[in-house]
DNA sequence: TATAGGCTTTGACTTAAGTCAAAACAAATG
DNA sequence: CATTTGTTTTGACTTAAGTCAAAGCCTATA
């Protein structure tokens, strides 16, 4: 597809008018990346920041014996790594592709002198960056205040919700990158899916997953029940 | 103090020029809670935002069987309860002061209003959000990829690193609330505590605590060792 | 200064979830 | 399609940290 059709995709960018557009174009540089490429690390210096348009990748901290916790799984059209660009710091996590991907990437001081300019901008960037906030906020919770099955069938039913396929779902990520997500081990995902299946409140074969038991999975979640 | 005053020292409002401090203490809402008082909840819908002047408020989770995990203590100067205003959503966390506070509060439309108009004051708002996306960033892998001991040493080599009085230092808050922040419990913070005293890394009296060894800590917090 | 309420510590016990090791399964590539 | 490489599962074991209960401490105020 070409920039200007990307761009607009966006909703970074939504509202902008053809000028803004013109000028983005100008300053973005394309890029495209294999399968588990390092797009950056923690500590290294933001020059700018990334749009994804096609393909995944997967922003996490890495614990010294190498334990993974994902923070975030970006998809098309989400910016990332904007955090370096507005807070004068260092990439506070790595990130790395999940699938073949292409980024547009935006250098952090014609950006700034865009968004200086652009009001709107600045809003959708600010709208951004809080729903980020709120997002790493349910992370927290469920990393501190609720046990691993919970926060399973909570990420279970959140995906039945997003793709509204029924009960039926299929997994798009490894179990190893959920169970990193989850701020879990494969082991322990593997156990507690085992248990549920026992359990009749999902069917598990492979990454399809189909919801036997809604209420069961929402008391799960709620804390209210325990497997 | 005088609002102007209180306004000219909020590090978010640096720069402004006096127009726009007028405009700010127009449409600013000044006001006082005693200790112990809430401020938002989760879920409430957010009319606007609020920043610390005089006292402390700590930004929390709540879990249903009624522990805790605080995001945030903020202290005078900083802002808190943005998210609300620019991700169109509920507050994501509760709020409650831990001793007697003065707030400005801002209406959401007004402000908004002005950050428009502003590209200043949005980009000090987008470094703001940044740092405190970076901020849990740091917290998350802490809950997720570290032991309490790991925690506990680094938020003492903080503390001791942020107030600069040598090895001696004097907790600013409860240590219920401590372990709140730490994702931990009352009686385990205790217990390490008394490991680490043991261990001969800290001294430890209440609420002042000396560092007797330091890079003891400093290892125990980068998990090269264990308690 | 007595007393109530909130903090903090300690002990005995339970448990969720991690480690390590090995087998079983998939799936990707030459 | 065969083999190499990566992913998932299972089992046996360990452990960090939580629960529950009780006692001990502060310290604030009436």
């Amino acid at each position: 597809m070409d920039l200007l059709g990307c761009l607009s995709a966006i909703p970074l960018f939504a509202g902008l008018d053809r000028d803004q557009y013109e000028v983005l174009s100008h300053i973005v540089v394309d890029q495209v990346f294999k399968r588990g490429q390092t797009i950056f690390t923690e500590g290294e210096e933001g020059r700018g920041f990334y749009v994804m348009i096609l393909g995944r990748v997967k922003i996490f901290k890495l614990s010294p014996e190498g334990k993974e916790q994902i923070l975030h799984i970006v998809g098309p059209g989400e910016p990332f790594g904007e955090v370096a660009v507005f807070a004068g710091q260092p990439f506070p996590a790595h990130s790395e592709t999940i699938e073949e991907s292409r980024t547009f990437f935006f250098p952090r001081a014609d950006f700034i002198e865009l968004i200086k300019k652009n009001p709107l901008l600045a809003m959708n960037m600010l709208a951004v960056l809080s729903q980020r906030l709120a997002g790493l906020t349910v992370l927290i919770d469920s990393l501190s205040l609720k046990e691993v099955p919970a926060r399973l069938s909570a990420y279970l039913l959140a995906q039945s919700e997003r793709k509204s396929t029924g009960n039926d779902l299929s997994l798009d990520i490894t179990k190893g990158q959920l169970a990193g997500s989850l701020g879990t081990i494969p082991e322990t995902l593997s156990r507690i899916l085992a248990k549920m299946a026992k359990g009749g409140l999902i069917h598990s074969d492979g990454r399809r997953i189909t919801i036997m038991n809604r209420q069961g999975l929402e008391e799960l979640a709620e804390g209210q029940k325990r497997l």
